[in-house]
DNA sequence: ACGAATTATACCTTTTTAAGTATAATTCCC
DNA sequence: GGGAATTATACTTAAAAAGGTATAATTCGT
């Protein structure tokens, strides 16, 4: 806490803040992919009830590597994926689907 | 389906002569819950008709590597899929599916 | 508000993935 | 069979992922 006074974060500025790490940190093209899969991190640790620790103890990984994971931070090997999954109790399913009908 | 080859290309009749021999092995695979990203490698060139060589100048790497990845030889990061997808027309789509019924 | 638990960042090191290159093996077509 | 195109292996170097650690920030219960 500095002497000057700590003025309160703006919406637009946090917002501002938010999206340029979230989404411009990474390629375009790749972005959606690793915005829904940081989605999946979160969701498959959620149902299997494992706080990021218990699950990094599982994974014999690091809290802060999870967080980085379910932050989109990371573009994991599918090894890490196999790992994540087994650690949650689910199957990693990878399909390429089809952009436009052939 | 009787999927008429209309001309020799060669890549398509590797890969529909590649593919009758995984699709026996296929099923070993399934009861092993395990999944084949290899074959998702094949079939998704295979659908853009490409060689690897030429697949291989679109994601800006080597013909070498397209063989390893559809050999199951590599453990590739989810930026190498989506490198991937995006040069063969497809989407990358990763989810964790649970084992347990729900 | 406080402290404890949980989650997020930062930084550096180690390990693994990916690129680069050459060449062997295979397949295809004549 | 022979030559060209395609695919597979091997090896080295470069780049990126993953580990290790510390600590900041946030959330949660009391």
């Amino acid at each position: 806490m500095t002497a000057e006074r700590k003025k309160s974060i703006p919406v637009q500025v946090a917002f501002d803040t938010w999206h340029r790490d979230r989404e411009y940190v990474a390629e375009f093209a790749a972005l959606k992919n690793e915005f829904d899969l940081a989605d999946q991190f979160i969701k498959a640790r959620g149902a299997a009830g494992l706080t990021q620790q218990e699950l990094a103890q599982r994974m014999k990984t690091s809290q802060s590597y999870i967080a980085r994971l379910e932050g989109g931070k990371e573009t994991p090997s599918t090894r890490t994926l196999n790992r994540f999954a087994e650690a949650t109790g689910h199957r990693v399913v990878i399909n390429f689907e089809p952009l436009a009908a052939q």
